[in-house]
DNA sequence: GCAAAAGTGTTCGTGGTACACCCATGC
DNA sequence: GCATGGGTGTACCACGAACACTTTTGC
């Protein structure tokens, strides 16, 4: 983490930041077939929150977010998509961030920068959970992964925007797989089998998917290739491995 | 239009406004089979942009994109949706809005709130073009409709806009056409006939459909409500009337 | 041989394409 | 009758669903 940002609460009127405009995450990950996402916790608030960031006076606004994004997984890059932008008025709530400004021991006034009136830009991402580090920002206590299934209620209208995420994120698994921006990519390794290809699809879209029907969808595709055979030691038929075809 | 914007520019602090944060509208509308968008043009700068405005500290981002859009166009209840935000640090140029300004007689200073970096919200909307009243800003001498391939260049990145308003618009035309916020119902009178329909579709994607595969596949939508003949004195069969199905 | 996983084949239904045909209407 | 546009029928193809069958591997 840069020093640069790292207190950034400290400074009351926000100086180097756009003012009024946020960024919001929502970072899925994989761990045992289960997808997650990254939630920050604070300390005797029973608050949670999505990570999120704000953007530099002379920083492109998606430059920002692979930034924020490094800051709390350690990662570089790392499949990122903008999907929406809330600027609700609801959203405007001083009492979640003040108490958690207050259980860290500061005592905002009013109209302390943090306090004000955000608009934010929702993104969410796709990160190999073995890679990451989680790192809590300089607010919060811990960064730590949340089974979809269990998490908690959110700040604000996060638990909004992780939905609208997971619909988009959804909506897009075919369309944005292959490419030289393939979301499957950095979660697999170089050459990978069908069927850890399939699981990945499963995670994500919450259900079973019939295995000969995936196979052919997705080498109608045309966008993997062949390579040799995996020999793993299991007692079957051994899978080939494949990679998707770089096109430049 | 309200006197509460209508002299924005002379507020060189921007009160009232959030800062830093500005929507762009990508308005089509249809005439004589025709996609056009609304332009801005200034006068004796050969300067043309997208008409966009600005949220109030006390409004919903989506309810400020109504708002601006009715200035616009003088029009309620318009179909609208927000498709991306445009955060990158080459929109942050002043000369083309200095020049529009010098050549209303302003004389801004680099750091007046119209000239520093805005992040922009893109909306595009669906109106119709005989109900329309374009109406320009306060800094703008016209607000006319403009054919996508008669397009001029447009200022900063708003030809960039127009490009991923119209991908996404054509991406959403099935997905969005029913229900009851569909899309196509405010272009169309109550009961319109299937060719009307088609017309329409082909016009935003810029292509001719086949007739008879189109009757079917709207028709297999279920969304539609066949109504009684329509005898328009042409020398053919009466088409079918149809109106859209609302579910509550 | 057997279980397990992988690859492929077959059948079926659906939905789009392409084309054809008939229907209604006003001149 | 005839041109014009509207509605529907049919044949075909692509693709996904569902299921079956075969292949490969280690025990």
């Amino acid at each position: 983490m840069s020093g640069n940002e790292s207190r950034f609460e400290q400074n009351s009127e926000g100086a180097g930041y756009l003012p009024g405009l946020a960024m919001d995450f929502v970072i899925f990950g994989f761990d045992q077939d289960q997808l997650k996402i990254l939630l920050l916790e604070y300390r005797n608030t029973n608050l949670f929150a999505l990570p999120g960031g704000f953007v530099k006076e002379n920083e492109n606004l998606n430059d920002a977010a692979r930034r924020v994004l490094g800051e709390r997984t350690g990662l570089a890059d790392i499949y990122l998509d903008q999907f929406y932008t809330f600027g609700d008025l609801s959203r405007y709530d001083q009492e979640p961030l003040r108490t958690i400004m207050q259980a860290k021991g500061m005592d905002p006034k009013d109209d302390h920068w943090l306090l004000r009136r955000f608009v934010s830009v929702g993104y969410y991402a796709l990160i190999d959970f073995r890679r990451a580090a989680p790192t809590p920002d300089p607010l919060s206590d811990n960064c730590v992964w949340y089974t979809l299934e269990n998490l908690p209620a959110l700040m604000l209208d996060h638990n909004d925007i992780v939905k609208k995420a997971l619909e988009t994120l959804r909506a897009n698994l075919d369309r944005k797989l292959g490419g030289n921006e393939s979301w499957a990519a950095p979660l697999l390794a170089k050459a990978f089998t069908m069927g850890e290809l399939q699981k990945l699809y499963e995670t994500i879209l919450g259900q079973k998917l019939r295995r000969s029907g995936f196979q052919r969808k997705m080498l109608g595709l045309d966008i993997l290739e062949r390579l040799e055979k995996q020999y793993s030691g299991g007692a079957h038929k051994a899978p080939y491995l494949y990679q998707f075809i770089i096109d430049k």
